[in-house]
DNA sequence: CGCGCACTTGAAGCCAATCAAATCGGGTGG
DNA sequence: CCACCCGATTTGATTGGCTTCAAGTGCGCG
């Protein structure tokens, strides 16, 4: 929800280099961006806001932030003021353990929310890092706690955003609970696939923005049997792999794994 | 948040058998249950709260409903139509693989919210099971949604149980995508020991309400690798078992493990 | 061109799962 | 009250899957 893009880019690095970009703290840019022209908007905000309701929106998502590749849009204890909505690139959002491991809670493509972790304690509980460089639409907290007083569509948009958090972090804890190594490669990749196919392109061929070591630390596993799966499934015929690329050849039978 | 009881039991079985356990569908009592005069409110509702938004949270929370050892309050794909504050018992929220192979995705105590993953869908995604014989209060979400718009504190609070539920998710995946089994089960009794001080009972000696099963199926592991670490912990002196009955004997020694 | 980083692949080791058996404990019926 | 049963738990022996360690390859970029 909550996104806004005019740029139909490809979804990878940000299109035309409009701006160097900026370090944290970073200013953020005030150019009109309007949710009710972004391309990202079937994904961003599902249906039932009415014209008025987009137009306040537009009121309070007036600032868009850059950041570059590997660069945080907000750290772990970090006091939180505002939520972001992807425009183009993508996140991963890891939590910490005192030893170092680090735990990718998530990878968040363009249209999807980051941040709400930041509600509980008014301090983000994970870092979020840009897997290339992006944009992020920044939606100030107290702005949308108001408006959702306001428009009672908006607020239930709001609380289906945060159980949607919470049903998919369900389902990977599952993943991380019950699934051999095998599984949880196959599901992430049918899971970035449907994902892809949301957003319009081929669920069959895509980019994977994330290296094996994030992909094994989101899947609670080490990046050599990320590899090994990858080489398994290839040598089994069920997707062909050159580095990031990735084409699924049977997803079926990525299903049945 | 949410709780009420007018009884202070002992945060276990419910206190004296007022009334024969329903089987589901279960009519909720609409005995007159006071979130102001509730002992579990400080757990509950953390402050913030004016006399004002109390009374008028007494009249959305007008239900309560008894759920017997082993019965469901919800179950997966049920339709949503309330969350659930416990006011006695105990309870745990299970997600199954579709081969039966089940994770517990959460414990929740006297005072502890249950069934938010159902906003998302309108269904619930999880099944709700009664460790012991329980009771919740019942808050229909279409009334909770309501009073939002009208109590901006009311409205506050849900989303923070909403954020505070992500967090708590993010860091049961640290757990599951990171630690040894060791770790784990040490990781697992600190935080309940903490829960129960939080209840105003002893962090040094309570009673487990699950099964060794249900604590592998929470931690991601086999039953009898959490046996095997509780027998560990007994002979470094951690702690002293005897079944479900558990005394923390070291607790800094947990916490550095 | 060559350096560094990401990735792949092989071999060995270890932790937790599996399989198996014994013990405990609570509840029941004789 | 006691014998018995069944589920829960503990413990041991073995297996297997993932990690660890190590070496080598591929590739983008300065």
């Amino acid at each position: 929800m909550f996104t806004e893009t005019d740029c139909a880019d490809e979804h990878c690095a940000l299109s035309p280099p409009q701006a160097a970009y900026q370090s944290r703290p970073a200013k953020a840019s005030r150019t009109q961006v309007r949710c009710s022209s972004c391309s990202m908007r079937s994904a961003c905000m599902p249906s039932g806001f009415s014209a008025p309701d987009l137009t306040r929106f537009d009121a309070i998502v007036s600032a868009t932030r850059l950041v570059k590749r590997g660069d945080a849009l907000y750290r772990t204890n970090d006091p939180f003021q505002s939520i972001y909505a992807v425009r183009a690139g993508s996140f991963k959002t890891v939590v910490m353990h005192r030893d170092g491991r680090e735990q990718v809670i998530g990878f968040h493509l363009a249209g999807e929310v980051l941040g709400l972790d930041g509600v509980y304690t008014e301090h983000h509980s994970s870092d979020a890092i840009a897997l290339e460089d992006s944009s992020v639409c920044i939606i100030p907290y107290v702005l949308l706690e108001q408006m959702c007083a306001e428009s009672k569509a908006l607020q239930q948009q709001v609380l289906r955003t945060m159980s949607g958090e919470i049903v998919r972090e369900s389902s990977l804890m599952m993943l991380l609970g019950t699934m051999s190594a095998e599984q949880r490669v196959a599901n992430f990749l049918l899971n970035l696939s449907s994902r892809m196919q949301a957003r319009g392109y081929s669920p069959n061929e895509f980019n994977l923005r994330m290296t094996r070591e994030e992909m094994g630390n989101y899947l609670g596993m080490k990046l050599e049997t990320v590899s090994r799966m990858f080489s398994k499934f290839q040598r089994d015929g069920l997707v062909q792999t050159r580095g990031k690329q990735i084409r699924i050849v049977d997803i079926e039978a990525l299903e049945r794994v």
